[in-house]
DNA sequence: ATAGTAGTTGACTAATCGGTCAAGTGCAAG
DNA sequence: CTTGCACTTGACCGATTAGTCAACTACTAT
């Protein structure tokens, strides 16, 4: 085991941190140098490119997302209410972004992978496979759903795809409206395009 | 009268056109000169930068979709098969792109909005503002279909965003994927978000 | 004819870009 | 002590960046 190295770690964190608030393009590398307190030098010795230290970045910004995503999702809670506390959770991960760095940043993954995908297939690959990670997470909440009798049979697989594409509009929103509060009713249009009544859901666990 | 001068719209389409394919950040000014067959200084003598160029470039852009949504949303239409013809004319228009350019490339308005949003604030505000223009047509035929007592009465406001946010998905979606395919149901989870089903309105106008 | 205006041109700048490299440092095993 | 490895450093490179400018052309109104 490597005790990975923490040049390295401070560099990955670091380039996201400033690609979530800036952007790829504006971004350089002296600047991920500077905030993370390292020479350009000891950035080319771990990384052969930027493109290749933003595609470590994500995925190791993932990993983290997924120990968040396991909690909303978890099988301890109903199937329907996993969409509540994520639609809670992503309002919270806004507003406190909005708060440390005094501007809605959106999704880092939309907004760099949207700015390179026609140019960098590395990142481009990497933005799609995390996407299709949320929406493992959809789907399968929306099996168990199907399976506990709470909606009825159906492409999953569809629906699944189709919150994703609501999720990141409404996180593009964000961005753009410069306010977390775009994600005000994410829950209840989550559950419009599920089918069911939100207030099934709220009234159950309220 | 101004008979508009042919260099200034050349220089406009030629920018919407590489941002459109690329990103913001990699394309340079003399990427666009070199396009639109027009020296640099005479970029100058039109706009005063770059970022000028570009709201400029999608206002001018913005009123040509609009031309094309005042045909989807033209109220010879019944209000609600509107979004069908809506939907069919974005999926039309992503695969042409990719026919013509060979990369499925989403909509500028969001890349590049996103790209900049929290660096440049006139460019934030003009893509607000035509995301604020799409919401407008959604909701006006929300509200003849409930005058029409096709839907009950609700927030159309939100159900109007919600369908903004739910496209504006779909479309990251598209250039992240490769894929116009991505658009395919764009249709039925629009008609989900209003709540009504979507055989009702593909019976009525097959 | 002349003067003014609208548009065009290409050479120029200063700064910044991503990336390279040879020379180092400090530490751990032999 | 010595070798070798993992990592660090700062000077350096050529290319590219957005933006400037004085000189120029062509047309138009008087």
């Amino acid at each position: 085991m490597k005790p990975e190295c923490e040049t390295r770690t401070k560099l990955l964190t670091t380039a996201l941190e400033l690609m979530w608030e800036r952007s790829y393009g504006s971004v350089s590398v002296d600047d991920i140098c500077a905030r993370a307190d390292v020479r350009k030098g000891s950035f080319y010795y771990f990384f052969p490119s930027k493109s290749d230290l933003t595609v470590a970045a994500f995925e190791k910004n993932w990993e983290q997302i997924c120990a968040k995503l396991d909690q909303a999702f978890s099988p301890q809670h109903p199937p329907l209410e996993r969409f509540s506390r994520f639609a809670k959770a992503l309002y919270q991960s806004q507003t406190e972004k909005k708060g440390s760095c005094g501007k809605a940043c959106g999704c880092p993954y939309i907004s760099v992978g949207l700015e390179l995908s026609t140019e960098d297939e590395n990142i481009r690959k990497k933005v799609q496979s995390i996407f299709s990670g949320y929406c493992r997470y959809f789907e399968s909440a929306l099996n168990e759903a199907e399976r506990e009798g709470l909606i009825p049979p159906g492409n999953h697989t569809e629906t699944a795809r189709a919150i994703d594409a609501l999720v990141m509009g409404l996180l593009v929103q964000t961005k753009i409206f410069n306010d977390p509060e775009a994600l005000k009713n994410t829950e209840q249009s989550i559950f419009r395009l599920i089918g069911v009544d939100v207030a099934q859901s709220v009234a159950a666990h309220p």
